[in-house]
DNA sequence: CCTAACTATGTACAGTGTACGAATTAAGGT
DNA sequence: ACCTTAATTCGTACACTGTACATAGTTAGG
């Protein structure tokens, strides 16, 4: 053991600032310390930023604006939380906590479909997730637990581990990927005022121009089939639905038919 | 036709901008403009955009390096693009169109293959394309016809249409989502010098405190596996094979058990 | 009580997208 | 030839951003 040592078996200089953060309940209080007492938890700011995040979008939430909610000047934040990007971290490992994980049902299909649904919902519940997907993605608490829980329903049906791992990633992904559509799709529209109809409607002429019906034979008849489908350019959850149960169909195809 | 037809049948006032921008190749050139002769081009913009986000990343493209780039002012760029997403979604229209479309193969699964790799590759040789993926997707001549080519490939083989574009759709959600994990796995490591073993091997002590094994007992086990198998912390390129197998194994179980 | 550690805060810097207005250039109409 | 008018270029300005750094104030340990 070094002089710094508590005795854990880790230099804790070199661990991850935003790691000791996120796992903070499950390290001893810190001894006494000297200087003012803080004002603030980072909970409270965490909080504080998970609020303005959902309210307004991952792009509306500066260090300025969460020091404002939170009642303190705008650098005293950096002495809780090393930069806006771990900020972040912290927010994606409280969001995930706030999710019960249910019980699993019967069935790997049941199954896949169960953690699908979650995860497209939590997304919709916290939109700025999908942007916070580009910052580094820390081992939280809740995140491990998350990932557990995922694996765990996979556990025991005949796929091997590396199989298991793959199977979550590509049922996250798909569920990352079409809820990124949708609301982006939403976003954009909230935004700008101009829904994807009334922007169609503004444009079809002008593209009715340019592109040529027998130019695109096979999507124009495609596309009119959808439009007529769900009265409207697309439907993000039905594109979804279609995607997850395609992949539940090869996941069980790979179950029944062993390498 | 009102006093501003030019005879083709739709207000050029209430289009969009930008897609006139898209589709500049397909419209008459426009008759003498008064005021000085324009310095460049739009396609010298779009190049000198395209040529700076591959080489510095979508957040590095500012309006300033754009112009410095093409040898003009800043505020010259706007005459020629109304904003930066415009920008960005003309250089996404752009590279769509640098990637020739292949003939296609025999077989549903060889199709999709091809489909699924021709974007991985593409996002790998633009990386900025997944974080162009959040602005508004408009309709350009090159994205069109990758698209009536992606349906294109699967005419014919007993999908209605909707089960077509949600499978195209599919395809490239899956390929988007891993091809985005893996170049934001790259990007991290390049930007802050620490690759995911590197920070791994750092914090695996830590980690193993606050994680007890017991807590964690597929997920301990399957990250194992996964470790050994790739001598890394995961393969992006594996998640990604696995995901279009299993994806080709359902869209294949979909047309061998018809509704 | 003094010192060393810690917190809170203000200021400052190098950026960002783009609105606005002024100056310049060239074409169309007479 | 001249004037009008549209188009282009460009400088300045504004409201923001994250965060480095220095300073002042507060507390616990020796």
């Amino acid at each position: 053991m070094d002089s710094k040592s508590d005795g854990s078996g880790f230099d804790p200089e070199s661990v991850d600032v935003v790691l000791r953060l996120l796992w903070r309940e499950h390290l001893e209080v810190a001894p006494g310390r000297r200087g003012p007492r803080r004002k603030l938890s980072v909970d409270e700011i965490i909080a504080a930023g998970v609020a303005l995040a959902d309210a307004e979008g991952l792009e509306a939430l500066s260090m300025r604006k969460v020091a404002e909610a939170v009642g303190v000047s705008v650098m005293s934040l950096y002495s809780y939380v090393p930069h806006r990007s771990g900020l972040i971290g912290l927010m994606v490992d409280e969001v995930i906590g706030r999710t019960a994980l249910p019980e699993l049902p019967e069935g790997v299909g049941e199954r896949l479909r169960m953690i699908s649904d979650l995860l497209w919902d939590e997304y919709h519940r916290h939109p700025w997730l999908v942007a916070a997907q580009s910052h580094r993605p820390w081992i939280g608490p809740h995140t491990s637990a998350r990932y557990e829980w995922e694996l765990g329903a996979l556990e025991g049906i005949g796929l091997d581990d590396i199989a298991m791992d793959h199977t979550v990633a590509l049922v996250e992904s798909h569920a990352s990927a079409s809820a990124s559509n949708s609301i982006n799709a939403q976003k954009l529209a909230d935004d700008s005022g101009v829904s994807d109809v009334d922007w169609w409607n503004a444009n079809a002429p002008f593209l009715e121009q340019v592109m040529p019906d027998e130019g695109y034979p096979v999507s124009g008849r495609v596309g009119s089939a959808v439009g007529e489908a769900y009265q409207a350019v697309t439907s993000h959850r039905a594109v979804y639905e279609f995607g997850v149960e395609t992949i539940i169909a090869g996941v069980e195809a790979r179950l029944s038919a062993p390498a």
